[in-house]
DNA sequence: GCATTAATAGTACGGTCGTACTATTATTTG
DNA sequence: CAAATAATAGTACGACCGTACTATTAATGC
């Protein structure tokens, strides 16, 4: 699962292990539900021998957290690097985003159980949750930046509320497909993207 | 806190102010944190004594949210409905939608956490929430087809993927607001809001 | 291959959870 | 105001929680 090729103690193999299993609790179950219990018996490990890769319930939340943000970062932005800068790049952020939960085979996205989990409860989690989508932001913000470099963007596009919308529409898309099972919300999600992306277009 | 005049008996009275509590709970911490001991506390009721009013923690946590649900009707929608049919009724109900939770004296937005906790977890919280939004869903949309047939939107206008962006809108602003400490998330809001007005009263 | 260290299991603890059940008040009604 | 009923408190239960501590097993380095 862990993309380097570096040969992995037992132990770190193993913790490899519990937090895929902790990613998919938490996507679906949200990270209070992430007991030593429950994911002890996911992992096919002793309650015990679990707790002993993780000082506390809060360092498991946040190395969940990690784990969840890297793998947004490794089928999401990453890959984008590869598509030259500019509006390619910025759609293609986009459509990986769209489409990562998916490929890591999650049921649903532990970014966004965080996020209605931690963004208003003051504590270590919400402060890492915090960096994570402040780098986030700022990624995307860089991109929209690139964009208007390339002439693409009208000078005066606001990258701020670029990333605000960008947001939104990723948000609402999830809740479209877990709530309503909405089979066309990827396309709504595209339909409301490239309305953006064309308003950042022509300077008004 | 209850909007009909009719005098309460002692029981409805203790139940509207435990689900008073329940809703601030709710909105900061989930709707998993609605134990009966952290809300008998804060409702200063014996433990007992407040889980005689609901039969289970199901219960409870279903009625919090119809409270929460008929809050956001009491300060968002139907307010907007005195205003005349059509855009400026949409945009009232936009507006109102902004502002509900700060007019409630909520930290946060109870439905949002609903959202978060419950979209991708089969059960009765999952049915009720589902009810909810389609709920709001249908009156956004038929909103949309108001202010189509009064010819200030296009009639090509697709009142779903208005109603789909618009959550979107809302969802970010109150990422924005509670993540960020955003005050700028209303402004924000509102532009993109307005765009998308923009984009449907213009045929293309 | 043996000593050393790392990894896992076992066990125990006080605390809170949801939910019964009974007892005691407070409110409503005739 | 008494009888009936509703509302609240008290208590108890097994289950699981997070986290210590110790024991045992497996992996690693000389």
């Amino acid at each position: 699962m862990n993309t380097s090729a570096a040969k992995l103690s037992k132990g770190e193999e193993t913790r490899a292990a519990i937090l895929d299993a902790a990613v998919n609790i938490a996507a679906v179950d949200g990270f209070d539900a992430l007991t030593f219990g429950t994911l002890a018996e996911k992992a096919r490990l002793s309650k015990s021998g679990l707790f002993a890769h993780f000082g506390s319930k809060t360092d498991l939340q946040i190395a969940t957290l990690d784990e969840a943000v890297r793998r947004y970062q490794e089928y999401s932005f990453l890959p984008a690097l590869k598509v030259p800068r500019g509006l390619k790049r910025l759609i293609t952020l986009f459509e990986n985003w769209l489409q990562w939960v998916e490929r890591s085979n999650l049921k649903a996205c532990p970014i966004m159980s965080a996020l209605g989990e931690f963004d208003d409860r003051p504590g270590p989690m919400r402060d890492a949750l915090h960096q994570h989508m402040q780098r986030m932001n700022d990624e995307i913000k860089r991109s929209v930046q690139m964009t208007i470099d390339t002439g693409e963007f009208a000078a005066e596009t606001d990258s701020e509320q670029f990333a605000f919308e960008l947001f939104g529409i990723i948000a609402t898309s999830c809740r479209a497909r877990n709530l309503f099972h909405d089979k066309l919300a990827n396309q709504r999600a595209r339909t409301a993207f490239d309305r953006l992306i064309k308003a950042c277009q022509q300077h008004n």
